[in-house]
DNA sequence: AACATACTCAACCGCCAGGAG
DNA sequence: ACTCCTGGCGGTTGAGTATGT
């Protein structure tokens, strides 16, 4: 025999929860205390409806009930946006707990897993995914949260604040190769909005291959005496291989994968599948650019 | 103004662990 | 030892809303 259901799914009372149905059960829990929850609701009388010369049985779940109770009801939970602080531990728990959204909850007073899930799902994760590579290495809790601040379907908006700049700028030395200038510089007026993927550790390993081949061009060009312009801490693309060049920058998830953002031009890149060859093309172009590269 | 698109978040779903019998 | 029940958790959905075109 196979496990009774927490409650029947005919006759049950679904979706937004009225304003009759929060009194009934706040009353019936502050009364009788929480738990029991399959049969609160039959006990709390959130059951019984009239309709016409009917009495028709429509339950709530005991699982509605508490999650209505402990997401929305209880006295000490906190409602309204979260404060930097929260945003900050959010993060930083999250790199280490991972998806553990009740044990994250514990570490906020008043908040409840289910709304920093929402928050974080919202708010946070694509700006994560979309800044990975920088954001593993370099990206503070603040940055990644100005960051999300600064994108969405507003992102357009010029009153928007550019996030801050310190502690984004990374030397082209390291396991990634990347030297990445500051991140308003490319936030600026840049659009964000594109689906994300979340870029696996083949891809990672791939791309990170890819650009460690092109760091090492880089140095070499140097090394034959090639003439490279710079700017600031940072090497313009433009003079060698025809506007590829490995002193890009990089910024994030654009589809369908990631896009590297040069001195005045956006660069996509494409995944054919393990292994193989990657696309890229010049998307700011409108004349399309493109140039397939062996990355395996 | 109307429509399309993107975003938010309340609510639901299925799974799992632990306890009771 | 086994079955069943309950509470708890994380993932997902979809209605409502905001914003862009």
């Amino acid at each position: 025999m196979g496990r009774t259901p927490c409650c029947e799914k005919i006759g049950l009372n679904r979706g937004k929860w009225s304003a009759e149905e929060d009194d009934k059960l706040v009353k019936y829990i502050k009364a009788n205390g929480e738990g029991s929850w399959r049969s609160l609701p039959k006990n709390a009388g959130l059951s019984l409806s009239l309709l016409g010369y009917y009495w028709i049985c429509l339950l709530r779940c005991g699982k509605s009930c508490r999650l209505r109770w402990i997401n929305y009801l209880r006295a000490d939970v906190k409602r309204g946006k979260f404060t930097q602080q929260e945003e900050e531990t959010i993060v930083k728990l999250h790199k280490s707990l991972g998806n553990r959204w009740s044990v994250i909850a514990s570490h906020l007073p008043g908040r409840t897993d289910n709304e920093i899930k929402n928050y974080w799902n919202s708010h946070l994760s694509r700006t994560i995914y979309r800044y990975r590579f920088i954001s593993e290495a370099t990206l503070s809790p603040e940055d990644i949260i100005k960051i999300a601040k600064n994108k969405g379907r507003n992102s357009k908006n010029a009153s928007e604040q550019p996030p801050s700049s310190n502690a984004t700028t990374v030397s082209s030395s390291g396991t990634n190769a990347l030297m990445v200038s500051p991140i308003n510089d490319a936030t600026q007026g840049m659009e964000l909005l594109e689906p994300f993927i979340e870029i696996d550790d083949d891809i990672l390993m791939q791309l990170n291959h890819f650009l460690q081949d092109e760091d090492d061009e880089a140095a070499r060009c140097q090394n034959d005496g090639d003439r490279l312009t710079n700017t600031g801490n940072r090497t313009t693309s433009e003079e060698r291989d025809g506007g590829w060049g490995s002193d890009i920058d990089m910024y994030g998830c654009l589809s369908p994968i990631v896009s590297f953002f040069g001195d005045d031009h956006v660069m996509q890149w494409d995944h054919s599948g393990a292994g193989g060859d990657i696309n890229l093309w010049d998307s700011s172009d409108l004349g399309i650019q493109s140039e397939t590269r062996h990355v395996w």
